[in-house]
RNA sequence: GCGAGGAUGGCGGAAUUUGGCAGACGCGCCAGAUUUAGGAUCUGGUCCCGAAAAGGGAUGGGGGUUCAACUCCCCCUCCUCGCACCA
């Protein structure tokens, strides 16, 4: 079937609307719509599962413009990163010259696609235009003490040779990116950090303002900022020194039978110091964080520790507690040691099982008795307090705030809230990335370069860009020596480079004024956009750029530089392509490719496959068969247009006085109308195209090609087609329009809301909730006229016969029941 | 283990917001038309039992509320995703 010229269709508008620059940002929006997609990190091919994402800002974004929207539609690479680093080690090119062949292959796959991008404020994070406001922006953070160094274990990747935020190891310890995946080391570093942990509760709070956001998101980030509620209360080493412990559990305080302390925490190493125990101690914690940190703390492994030596005393029963190193405390959260209450908390039971550590019940339920040795697990549920003094017959939940009172009056501890957030670790010990403009003098310590020495450049090409354990620009002399901003004596760089998460923390305000040479963005820019209308975007970013970025908004709301807190209430995180069951991968070269496919089935073959395949945020598996019948509406649409004839110099219709089939007509076209605009609107592509692919149906059995109405549909089918299919409605109009511009500067009409339904309707007649009947009636029957004609049905009669009538219920235009005895 | 989401024809999915004709739309399949043939196209059909009509059954399983339940409530099974020794 040759009859339908797809490419030539699609080239010719795609260079139309290029050349008429139809989605340039209007400067001055009355009513603006930010619809924004996550940027690519460009790194070889652009498969179908990268094209949902695009097709669905696309849809969306020719919508609103066709409503009357200004919109901002922007796109952007997020090009600083390991891959092109690991590709330059591997082709000894500069990463430069490979990430810039892969935004260039990216940018022709989007515009074989035609996507509606403003190119004019591309953003490219590589380019010092823009990394020089990362740099900037680091400074304001400095300022404000929200950047800071220190030394720390920190996630250290062995093969890519630097380290990791939190972020970017996944859940069972390794290298986040999947083609190196290789288990993480803990090693202790001095780096440089963002102290997110500041806006820690803000962040939480924050989340139940997102209500466009998917619960999942919202319940992931909950969980990873992770607050918890409860008491630090201070033990004392058997020296005097006060050792506090956090717990959410002081109502078990009473039962503590032993300390237990993480072997990574500072005190680990002094602790044992002059014991007999002090050799096995030091080799308990070298083995240990020897382990990998998968195999550290895989679930369900066996706790393992040992005696320090040391003892502490009870802060309230003055008892001596043995002190443990064991491999299940984490030096990171607290303070690095706990309370073990083995007879309330399954890992301490565990622990004193293994360990002979007495175990003392402090609450029962109250119906039983708990007898220590005949425990088999920890009793964790509420209950009532027993052995703990002045607290016996407390309920154990009351005993919570009871006793963090108790202790708070007597000095032994104070109420605490903790987060299972971490500061965010951003220096990289890698090329390709911002410098950190900081510098290090001898004399005046750490130094910021001053703001008019921005940017700090990234020496465009270093001979070798292999890491080696340290950073690769400390070995680059032209870089790494300076002078200090403040004595003017020799200096050195910081050799350190940005985690790439900082580049996309802000992009979408640099979107908003993307020249902007005297800061990363006006103010008044921004706040002409913000917040995001739609943000488009993988799941997989939950817990990391969903936060940070959440992150910056707020400390440039806090800088003034922002009026909205949140970047944007309504995001939609795209389900997964997967092809054989597995998910598509540029890097894997798996996956349907977006430059043959459309070469094939065209662009828009491409978009309604996508969109209407399922709903999107659903998981998708690419079939050719789902390809099959968007292409066949689409040539259906095709023939149409070209078996009806000339169009009438007049389509002007009044629907009052519309004869009865084209009345019939036109109130199938408002409904049409009114489908598509709101399915499109809640991201329900998948119904609207249904809708359109009904209504050419329709189309397609009306009898009088001819006539206005008809044509009035036609053209209304285009309009409504549009977003979806946005070439051949392109090519569609300008045959209604030869002389017009781009069917996307018009405006789509409102709906006829005075012809949504038909004169007539059907009621469907139920006797006691069971199906019997249908009746027609017309549009205003009252319940009474709609019961006569139910009644007076065959079938209904029949059903009835002689039984007694108890009630009727009658549900406006959906349904009448009829209950008999 | 904790948390979130889900389970509807041979398949992708509608209807769940607000309880009101379950299976829209598409794929596949069946039949007819057209075509030299194939392909393409057009029209119609397509949940199950029942030859058909009548009727009955059916939204993972079991119970409940209701005139009426895919939809609400309780219990169970299974699937997907996230977090996972966070004290």
């Amino acid at each position: 079937m040759s009859e339908y010229p797809v490419r030539e269709i699609e080239l010719r508008w795609q260079k139309f609307w290029e050349e008429k620059k139809v989605f340039q940002t209007p400067p001055n929006p009355k009513k603006k719509y930010y619809v924004l997609v996550m940027f690519i990190y460009p790194s070889g091919d652009m498969h179908m599962g990268h094209a949902r994402n695009y097709c669905i800002g696309d849809c969306i974004c020719r919508l609103r413009k066709l409503q009357g929207y200004d919109v901002l539609h922007p796109f952007g690479w997020d090009a600083f990163g390991l891959p092109a680093e690991n590709a330059a080690i591997e082709h000894n090119i500069p990463p430069w010259v490979w990430t810039f062949d892969s935004i260039n292959l990216c940018k022709r796959n989007l515009k074989l696609l035609g996507i509606g991008y403003d190119w004019d404020r591309e953003v490219t994070t590589c380019l010092p235009e823009y990394y020089r406001w990362n740099q900037w922006l680091f400074l304001r953070f400095y300022e404000r003490g929200l950047a800071y160094r220190k030394e720390a274990y920190v996630n250290w990747c062995p093969r890519c040779q630097t380290v990791l935020a939190n972020e970017q190891v996944t859940a069972d310890g390794k290298c986040y990116r999947s083609s190196c995946a290789t288990p993480i080391e803990k090693k202790k570093l001095t780096q440089w950090f963002f102290k997110i942990t500041d806006y820690a509760q803000e962040l939480l709070d924050g989340i139940d303002e997102l209500t466009g956001w998917p619960e999942s998101v919202r319940t992931m980030q909950r969980n990873w900022i992770g607050r918890s509620e409860g008491v630090e209360v201070v033990f004392q080493l058997d020296d005097g020194t006060p050792l506090p412990v956090f717990t959410t559990r002081p109502d078990t305080l009473y039962g503590v039978t032993f300390l237990a302390l993480a072997p990574d925490a500072p005190l680990a190493e002094s602790i044992a110091e002059n014991t007999p125990y002090a050799q096995r101690v030091k080799e308990f914690c070298a083995r240990v964080l020897l382990q990998p940190e998968i195999e550290r703390i895989a679930a369900g492994k066996e706790k393992e520790g040992v005696f320090t030596g040391r003892f502490a005393l009870h802060p309230l029963t003055r008892e001596r507690l043995p002190i443990y190193i064991a491999d299940f405390v984490l030096a990171g959260y607290g303070t690095g040691m706990v309370m073990g209450v083995p007879g309330h908390d399954q890992r301490d039971f565990e622990f004193a099982r293994k360990y002979n550590l007495p175990i003392k019940v402090v609450i029962t339920p109250p119906d039983r008795k708990l007898l220590p040795d005949e425990l088999t697990e920890a009793y964790t549920a509420p209950g009532i307090m027993v052995n703990s003094g002045e607290f016996d017959g407390t309920p154990s939940e009351e005993g919570i705030n009871r006793m963090i009172d108790y202790l708070e009056r007597r000095g032994l501890g104070r109420r605490k809230v903790l987060y299972r957030l971490k500061d965010w670790l951003i220096s990289r010990q890698r090329y390709w990335g911002t410098p950190i403009p900081m510098i290090h003098c001898e004399r005046c310590g750490i130094v910021p370069v001053p703001d008019e020495q921005l940017p700090v450049l990234l020496p465009p090409t270093v001979k070798d860009y292999k890491p080696k354990g340290k950073s690769v620009l400390a070995g680059v002399e032209e870089f790494i020596n300076t002078t200090c901003p403040k004595c003017l004596g020799p200096a050195k760089r910081d050799p350190d480079t940005m985690d790439t998460f900082v580049d996309s923390s802000w992009y979408h305000l640099r979107y908003t004024d993307p020249h902007n040479e005297r800061l990363p963005f006006a103010p008044e820019e921004a706040n002409r956009w913000l917040p995001i209308d739609e943000y488009i975007g993988g799941i997989e970013h939950a817990c990391g750029h969903l936060i940070f970025f959440r992150f910056f908004t707020r400390v440039l709301h806090d800088m003034g530089m922002v009026a909205v807190k949140e970047p944007c209430q309504v995001l939609h995180t795209q389900g997964m392509v997967s092809l054989e069951g597995k998910t598509m991968s540029s890097s894997k070269r798996h996956g349907v490719w977006v430059g043959p496919f459309v070469e094939e089935h065209g662009a828009d073959c491409a978009r309604l496959a996508v969109l209407f395949a399922a709903p999107p945020e659903k998981p998708l598996e690419w079939s050719d068969e789902m390809v099959t019948g968007v292409k066949r509406f689409l040539s259906r649409i095709w023939r149409l247009f070209n078996s009806v004839g000339p169009r009438p110099s007049d389509i002007g219709v009044a629907p009052e006085r519309l004869a009865e089939k084209e009345r019939e007509l036109y109130i199938r076209l408002n409904q049409t109308h009114k489908k598509v605009v709101q399915d499109a609107e809640n991201f329900q592509f998948n119904t609207a195209i249904a809708a359109l692919m009904e209504f050419l149906n329709v189309l397609y059995l009306f009898p009088d090609k001819s006539s206005a109405v008809y044509w009035f549909a036609l053209e209304r089918f285009t309009l409504l087609l549009a977003p979806f299919a946005p070439h051949l409605a392109e090519e569609l109009w300008h045959r209604f329009y030869p002389d017009r511009g781009s069917i996307f500067s018009e405006r789509l009409p409102e709906w006829d809301e005075n012809f949504l339904s038909f004169d007539t309707m059907e009621i469907p007649v139920q006797i006691n909730g069971k199906l019997r009947g249908k009746v027609i009636v017309p549009r205003q029957a009252t319940e009474e006229e709609v019961k006569k004609v139910a009644l007076a049905d065959k079938a209904v009669r029949e059903f009835i016969a002689d039984k007694k009538i108890q009630r009727v219920i009658y549900v406006a235009g959906r349904v009448m029941n009829i209950v008999i005895s």
